[in-house]
DNA sequence: AGCACGCCGACT
DNA sequence: GTCGGCGTGCTC
């Protein structure tokens, strides 16, 4: 019998272990052995046993064949295979990559920088069995499912550009070949009725769906969509859920007992072997980037296993990234972009700017315009509901002695502390709370000023000039408690309450038809951030908070903020993305940014600041010195905020002009912080954008 | 991650 | 002279 090699990732996570093994497959385990599976094999010089993963099967001509065997200083001995051990036995923990998993785990690694190892565990989520005679409770039934009155979206009818838009994607995807769809539709174009009708499509064809959303909460609102829809039992997958509970949905998904998935990013990860179709809601939200090890950009992941598995990609959004934008209209690109210009049940909502310095001048201090102040008036009045979004938590957020001119930070971050109403100083980076003090800690005069705002003086301010309202705040204060978030939801989606006040997660794809007017009462805050990209998040933003008005009939936004002439604003009035990335696209052009450039950056983490700067400044030095493009290297400068939990950050920006001059540098760096930093205190990340 | 090898301080 | 500290380096 030929011999056959398997090469082997162990499971564990360091550095040094970030490299594949070589050993014999013994001949009783010849063809029960397959890439993907978990083995057990003696490892290092105690031969102690451990656990990894088949990365591939290999005869002893496609062994010296392979690179690693070439390179490796092992290799050169010349009773090599002779000496290769042999693996024990497939573990009994019968998790397992399928190939496509695998071949993202691999895509992971190489993309991203991490660790092999990390990158196989990313890929599969479920690390533990789960006892088998426990009573288990499919998660999905909590959504009650037979309340869903069905038919009830069967009756509407899509309209030309719906229609004309299903028709181009249908006929891609029965090339059964990887195609990728950008669609580009206004907030409340009928964006999801266009990919249900893909889906039916794909299921007709008995391929696998998976639908990716941005936020845990929406998994609710879109698993009904999709209910009332199909018979299909849906399955769904999200952090929040008990191990027990993902194990089931993940095992439902890998039986084939269902084929469609909802889950946010790390569903792309779904363990289907017939995928037919990807499709990424709200494209351009922030959690679709994994700011953990790897961190991955989900769209790319999505991108790389639907060219893998010859599946269609649907991205959507009222917003796309700039860059994707740029690439879809590009026909070279192969994306191919779609839009959706009008509403499909309502118009858009309009916009108003309020220009808050104006009203200074005219007397007005507080943070409500009298042209908001007379509209929620209105609105109450009318028995309408109103959304306030402000992108702050706490009380006061500023508090200073007037005396020394010292400003309370937190003892672990470099960010000033929140007040709350509670009475305690907060620190919104690491937990930190203290009790309010009523003298100055450092010179201890009573002279103390607080000032600038957040959510929980918004709403005190709101019931004082409004005692007649019913208000509702929203932020991660208030959604502590299990379920916290769903409920205050529900509240006031069922009327409970006129104004609900809220940082981010009001605004986020919710759909309450009772919401005529939403004002933003500092609009201008985000525009400040020190991203390249401060623009166009706040674009994204504005238009996701004007979004929310008016979707069953005519609504108002209020729209407050001191910079009322950034061509941001200018654009939001008017609600013209195309616009919007005309002027942005050309900023990006004159200064060289994405996409025109990749932004190669690194992020060096450490407890001693002083060490950091120095290694920091010596390894521009090194990128310099190798600099033999014209790469553009910034920094280091301090990250912002610069430390957080006592670790200080720098960063060093390169603009390459490629990707494969990014990692390039990226490589250079990582060998250079292995070589400098021998006493091992400093940290390396990266990012390329 | 582990485990072995290795080169300096306090003990029988 | 030798037991053991944990720094360094390797694991197919």
């Amino acid at each position: 019998m030929e011999k056959v090699f398997a090469n082997i990732i162990v499971d564990v996570t360091v550095d040094a272990l970030n490299k594949s093994f070589v050993y014999v497959v013994p001949d009783d385990l010849i063809g029960k052995i397959k890439p993907g599976d978990k083995v057990i094999f003696p490892f290092g010089k105690g031969n102690t046993d451990r656990e990894g993963f088949v990365l591939e099967l290999l005869s002893l001509e496609q062994l010296k064949s392979k690179n690693f065997y070439k390179k490796d200083a092992y290799f050169k001995k010349t009773d090599a295979i002779d000496n290769l051990k042999e693996i024990k036995k497939v573990s009994e923990n019968k998790i397992a990559a399928s190939e496509i998993l695998l071949k993202m785990a691999i895509f992971l690694c190489k993309e991203y920088y991490a660790p092999i190892s990390t990158c196989i565990s990313t890929v599969l989520p479920v690390k533990r069995i789960i006892r088998k005679n426990k009573k288990q409770v499919d998660a999905i039934s909590k959504y009650k499912i037979d309340e869903i009155e069905k038919n009830v979206r069967d009756e509407i009818v899509l309209n030309n550009e719906q229609n004309k838009i299903i028709n181009d994607i249908v006929l891609e995807l029965k090339k059964e070949e990887f195609n990728e769809h950008l669609i580009f539709g206004v907030t409340g174009s009928g964006k999801t009725e266009v990919y249900i009708k893909v889906i039916e499509e794909v299921l007709k064809k008995g391929k696998q769906v998976i639908v990716l959303i941005p936020e845990i909460a929406l998994t609710h609102q879109t698993v009904i969509r999709l209910k009332e829809k199909f018979e299909e039992n849906i399955a769904i997958i999200h952090s929040r859920m008990s191990e027990g509970d993902r194990y089931i949905q993940y095992n439902k998904c890998e039986k084939g007992e269902t084929s469609i998935l909802v889950g946010p990013r790390s569903a792309i990860f779904a363990p289907f072997d017939n995928l037919g179709l990807v499709v990424i809601d709200e494209v351009n939200d922030s959690s679709y980037k994994s700011e953990t090890m790897p961190r991955y950009n989900t769209i790319d992941v999505a991108r790389f296993r639907c060219k893998e598995q010859n599946a269609t990609l649907i991205s959507l959004s009222a917003t796309p990234n700039v860059d994707l934008y740029y690439n879809a209209k590009d026909e070279k690109s192969g994306i191919h972009l779609h839009k959706l210009k009008s509403r499909a049940t309502s118009t858009l909502p309009k916009v108003y700017l309020i220009d808050m310095t104006k009203e200074l001048r005219n007397g007005n201090k507080t943070i409500f315009s009298n042209f908001l102040k007379e509209k929620i008036r209105d609105r109450l009045d009318k028995k309408e509901q109103i959304m306030l979004y402000m992108n702050r938590r706490g009380y006061n957020t500023i508090f200073t002695c007037k005396e020394c001119r010292e400003t309370y930070k937190c003892p672990h971050c470099d960010v000033a502390l929140v007040s709350h109403s509670d009475g305690k100083l907060k620190c919104h980076y690491c937990g930190y709370e203290v009790d309010e003090p009523m003298i100055c800690p450092k010179c201890a005069s009573k002279d103390i000023e607080k000032y600038g705002m957040g959510t929980e003086k918004l709403e005190e301010l709101c019931i004082d000039l409004f005692p007649d309202a019913r208000v509702l705040r929203m932020d991660r204060d208030t959604t502590k408690e299990k379920d916290g978030h769903d409920k205050i939801i529900e509240k006031f989606r069922n009327g409970e309450a006129d104004i609900i006040i809220g940082t981010q997660m009001i605004v986020k794809g919710h759909d309450f038809p009772n919401v005529t007017l939403v004002a933003v009462m500092r609009a201008d805050l985000s525009l400040y951030e020190s991203s390249y990209k401060a623009s166009e998040n706040t674009f994204s933003m504005l238009t996701q908070c004007v979004g929310r008005s008016g979707r069953r009939s005519e609504g108002e936004s209020i729209i407050q903020c001191f910079d009322v002439d950034s061509f941001v604003m200018e654009m939001i009035v008017k609600q013209d993305y195309e616009a919007f990335y005309d002027k942005e696209i050309e900023f990006r052009k004159k200064l060289n940014y994405p996409p025109f450039s990749k932004l190669l950056i690194i992020s060096l983490n450490s407890k001693n600041q002083d060490y950091l700067y120095e290694i920091s400044k010596n390894l521009k030095l090194i990128l310099q010195k190798y600099n033999n493009s014209d790469a553009v290297i910034l920094g280091p400068s301090n990250a912002n905020p610069e430390k957080i939990k006592d670790i200080y950050i720098m960063q060093i920006i390169v603009k390459c002009a490629t990707m494969i001059e990014a990692k390039k540098f990226r490589s250079l760096s990582k060998k250079y912080i292995d070589f400098a930093d021998k006493p091992n205190l400093i940290k390396i990340l990266f990012d390329i954008e």
